[in-house]
RNA sequence: GUGGCUGUAGCUCAAUCGGUUAGAGCGCUGGACUGUGGCUCCAGAGGUUGCGGGUUCGAUUCCCGUCAGCCACCCCA
């Protein structure tokens, strides 16, 4: 086979692009409800931009390459860099919070799987500026209502929701010492995905003895906010550290979505910069990777564009969201709705229907004809094929009366119509 | 980047132990059907069996390489 598009990329097909662009204006949609604006960056950037952030060893995942005027550059794989310097740069001028939302395409250098290939679209919306754990609730509140709005309910879809620092509190008040906490969190993270034998081995590898290890499945098991507040206040600062989590779940109940929300400390999301309350969206039945993660990231803009805000986010990617949308057979997205289909009953009808076509196109209405002459059954054919609504039927007898036959395809029933009135008025 | 599994028509799949011209359904095109679609029937187009090499009288089948896809790891946008 020739000719194929470049592993891990993808050729949109209509019905493809349909589901991507549905996809896209719900995403829209909801960022509009909850005030968000849109924003967006250049697709190729410098490399450093991404460096800086990941070091140099993140180049290897990364489309990068000399332009030709020898600088170095990388197709984008993430956006919060070049976010972070459109902030960074008018920082005393956007009034805060800042509440922006993008649409990139991103693109990383790595063997393609299911659900994760080499080039994606991800809605990231961003709140800068506020570190108010209403800020938190806000954010997952709009990636829950995403998934409303396509649909899905909370049978569908959770979103389970950790805070790195209730993590950290409640292993050190287990008595795990600093350098211990990056083997537990390693071991945390996979949890789910690993037997427990073998995360044992990796606690012991990372110098834990079999009490601390013995903290760290059962902080891994908690599963409600009330048992994370039980445990919580076994520890010293314990009350302090759950402050967040208790507030952001209680506004999210608030709103109506305590149904989709459950507490998760197995939620960990990598290492890097996550600083506070982190979260993720799964299908409920987990065959799917994550359809959306994100959290709080307060350090991060300083270390990048050097203004010091607050600020948190998530990225929610078209792969794994299409994956699902598909598997759930949502109303099905026409890529074209066609309000009618012209059908000449004779060739002296041709030039009729290419007169009507034009005059109906003109007024707005979506308009197809056969572009050869063909027996009416074949013409019929096509316009049901096309997922026409109507067939408008042009022939000797009809133009004789200054009429047309209006067809309804679905109904198969048919009614004369003058023509003065399909002009004017029938199909608005 | 590492390891495992899999590659036959646009799609889903078949082809005996290695055997002659690689088949079927769906889809597509045309016809039966001359002013009325969806049904039915008939016919047709469509293949370098992913690609390259090897073994063999003969390879879709066995072996090696390569490319691609899937899965796990790594990594997580």
């Amino acid at each position: 086979m020739q000719g194929q598009a470049l592993p891990g990329f993808r050729d949109f097909y209509p019905d493809e692009l349909a589901l991507r662009n549905y996809i896209f204006a719900t995403w829209r949609e909801v960022a509009r409800r909850y005030a968000f604006q849109e924003y967006d960056g250049p697709p190729l950037e410098p490399l450093e931009l991404f460096t800086e952030k990941s070091g140099a060893e993140i180049e290897q995942q990364l489309y990068a390459f000399e332009d030709k005027g020898g600088r170095k550059v990388a197709l984008r794989p993430e956006m919060t860099p070049t976010l972070a310097r459109m902030v960074a740069a008018h920082a005393q001028a956007l009034k805060k919070p800042i509440r922006w939302f993008s649409i990139p395409q991103l693109f990383r250098y790595e063997r393609q799987q299911r659900g994760r290939l080499r080039e994606h679209f991800q809605l990231n919306m961003d709140i800068i500026g506020e570190a108010s754990p209403l800020a938190d609730a806000e954010l997952i509140a709009a990636a829950v209502d995403m998934m409303r709005a396509f649909g899905l309910g909370p049978q569908d879809v959770q979103a389970r929701v950790s805070d790195r620092r209730v993590l950290r509190t409640l292993l050190v008040g287990g008595g795990l010492t600093e350098s211990q906490l990056p083997a537990a969190f390693d071991a945390i993270d996979k949890s789910e995905r690993v037997p427990q034998d073998a995360l044992a081995e990796v606690l012991a590898k990372g110098g834990l003895a079999s009490h601390q290890a013995s903290v760290v499945f059962e902080v891994a098991s908690l599963r409600s906010i009330d048992g994370v507040s039980a445990a919580l206040a076994k520890v010293k600062g314990g009350e302090e550290a759950g402050e967040s989590i208790r507030t952001a779940v209680e506004a999210l109940r608030a709103m109506g979505l305590g149904e989709f929300v459950s507490v998760d400390l197995t939620i960990v999301r990598g290492l890097a910069y996550y600083t506070g309350i982190v979260f993720e969206l799964f299908d409920t039945g987990k065959k799917l990777r994550a359809i959306c993660g994100g959290g709080r990231y307060d350090g991060l803009l300083k270390a990048l564009g050097g203004v010091d805000l607050p600020a948190l986010g998530f990225g929610m990617g078209d792969v794994v969201l299409g994956e699902l949308l598909r598997e759930r057979a949502p109303a099905d997205q026409a890529s074209t709705q066609l309000d009618a289909f012209l059908i000449a009953v004779s060739g002296e009808d041709v030039a009729p229907v290419l007169t009507l076509a034009h005059e109906l196109r003109d007024r707005g209405v979506a308009v197809e004809y056969g572009l050869r002459p063909a027996a009416i059954r074949k013409q019929l054919e096509l316009a049901a094929a096309r997922g026409a609504l109507r067939a408008v039927i042009v022939g000797p007898d009809e133009r004789a009366d200054g009429a047309v036959v209006v067809r309804d395809l679905k109904a198969g029933t048919e009614e004369r119509v003058p023509m003065a009135k399909l002009l004017h008025g029938f199909f608005h």
